[in-house]
DNA sequence: TATGAATGAGCTTTCATTCAT
DNA sequence: AATGAATGAAAGCTCATTCAT
């Protein structure tokens, strides 16, 4: 029997604080200074570490640091949205729920999503697009279910995720240029802005 | 007496010339690699250059070679953009000319715009958004007067702009999951949406 | 008292056991990659373990894992020609029982061999020649001995030594670019040629 | 027109001293050290280079600079042992003057001949024998001419060809071990030796 | 206008080894 | 007897840039 605790992967409960505290300051790291720029070196310093070589110990490979960045960030988000989405009793209100919930999400972490648009955007990850299609399909099933029973309009659902998408995920960017912004009447315009944009129009036939 | 001819920027007509090149490279590097990885060397080799020693010679450092890429890239898209925009008769009007344009121009400048979404999100420029509220500006301008005549419904701009300019730049990225992507369409999806948004609601009062 | 048994050597027949798993991995893993590329790491790997700790705690270095390693090796084929040589009734049976039980070793323990002489040749172990000596030393006797009873003619016993032991260590780098090669007729081919070299010509007066 | 000079490679002849110059370090190091051991710091001292930036700058990687090591030694080798073999008027002539050609240049070029043994024998060349099967074949080549005009017995030329080859090589470990070691007689002991092992037995049928 | 040559700083990764159970 | 965690040093390589024509 082992002194020190495992948990379900098989990783000591030490091992696993520890590629916790380096993921973060990975995150940390990113998001201030760029993907580009964030170097061994850099998330060492910033974690406090003694040196490089924790990180290539914790990890196999800058590569493997950099997917357990995305996983920490994308299922957190995941897993908020999805939480705030179910119970939802129409498209428009699932809609409005992930909006609302992703707004909140991002806004509340917005150093963990700077971060992962810096490494996608940068060409970080060999982008396979199997991260970042299963976000946009969660979308794109709502609106075509909001379609199907007559709920929305007919439009393009693909084109319609993605711009959503689009709208929610910059908002760190804009969070730098407009500090100030107040998230809740972002949310809010946005909510509003989709709503019109994806309602059957009054006339138009179901 | 100078054998060669100078440009209006004191410049000989090699120089510019060299410097188009060099821009031109840079750009498609950026585009297929990633900012981060758009190293000289890499440039240099897909220029067909010497060396390196060349983009040094003509340009102040990596930073003035980024900064010409971008205004490469803007001025382009903004000439293209702002001609298609004048003498429109209503800011609906305006503002369709302006997504269709810059859809437009995006489907025919892919790699330009994909290096200058990577250069921005990648903070490779020195985000000071000197070179990014312009253009955002523009389109903010035209949904404020068209609150202002009662043409648009009581949003907020800036929002507004942000959201609109995001889902027709984000375009390289869509063409890149779906190539087949037909840019017509995509524009008037894009086109409807935005008016919906926008237009003051039958019975709102204006 | 300790519930394990021990050996001769106060070894436990665990750590017995231990150590000869890990000196049969890094043999393995030696003549795979060659000296230069054997690292604890790749050893680790090979034979399974849990970390390169378990090598450093049953060696006090590298060095020692690379002497038994070669004592391990050195020890199996001596034992194996040695015991052919015995009983052999004149110096020219003696070298052609050298030479075929050296070839069937060698051909039958292709790993080790490699592994040995890539140690040898890498300058891996401290060339102090203790090792490399006596085996060369062995052949030279019998030349000597054979010379002064006049069944060998009259050459330099060291460079013939050292030819032979060379044609015969060789093989395992042989093997490698023709894998088809016939074992039997290397060694008959082998002593045949040094038979011819060796022996005392004709008409030569003893 | 270029001011400074080029070879027919198209490198200015600062560049061909600056490679050569490196390639003898490397050389040396090697021989020294060992393949294992012999890091660009460890060349870059020796040679008295600035820093090991050097090396890169002028060899695309540690291969690069390795086949060029080799190239040099081989390329050395073979043009002093094919001149002493021109115009030899036997295979056994020819077997003869490439015995005491290789065994010349090896004794002249011990550093060069430790080198080259180290980097085989370590795998630091991805043995595609290709550098390797030359050298054996014109051996092989002369002992099979040898063998059709009846100069020599019936023999495997491979296994003959290799164990010559392997005795004028290993010269430079014997002389590690035996620095006194005249080479001429050296030399005139392998040329008896493969002549009384190639030639064709009195009384034999040819 | 262009170039060859050189360079210091930084990068990730691998090395054998050690500390503390 | 074994292990988890950590480590300093060194490795090869790439970076943008500079010196000197």
């Amino acid at each position: 029997m082992q002194v020190s605790g495992r948990g379900g992967d098989g990783r000591s409960f030490t091992t696993t604080a520890r590629r916790a505290q380096i993921v973060r300051a990975a995150i940390e790291t990113i998001a201030e200074v760029g993907f580009g720029r964030a170097s061994f070196a850099r998330i060492t310093e910033r974690a406090g570490l003694s040196s490089t070589r924790l990180i290539s110990y914790h990890f196999a490979g800058k590569d493997e640091l950099i997917e357990e960045v995305v996983r920490e960030v994308t299922s957190g988000i995941g897993g908020f949205v999805s939480e705030r989405m179910k119970d939802q009793s129409s498209a428009a209100e699932a809609l409005r729920a992930y909006i609302l919930a992703t707004v909140e999400f991002v806004g509340g972490h917005r150093t963990q999503m700077k971060a992962l648009l810096s490494i996608f955007l940068s060409g970080g990850l060999h982008y396979d697009s199997s991260a970042d299609e299963p976000v946009t399909s969660v979308i794109e099933r709502i609106l075509t279910e909001g379609q199907s029973v007559g709920e929305f309009r007919d439009f393009d659902p693909l084109v319609m995720a993605v711009t959503i998408r689009r709208a929610v995920e910059g908002l760190p960017f804009l969070l730098e240029s407009h500090p100030d912004l107040d998230l809740r009447s972002y949310a809010q315009e946005l909510v509003t802005m989709f709503e019109l944009a994806t309602r059957r129009e009054r006339g138009e036939i179901g």
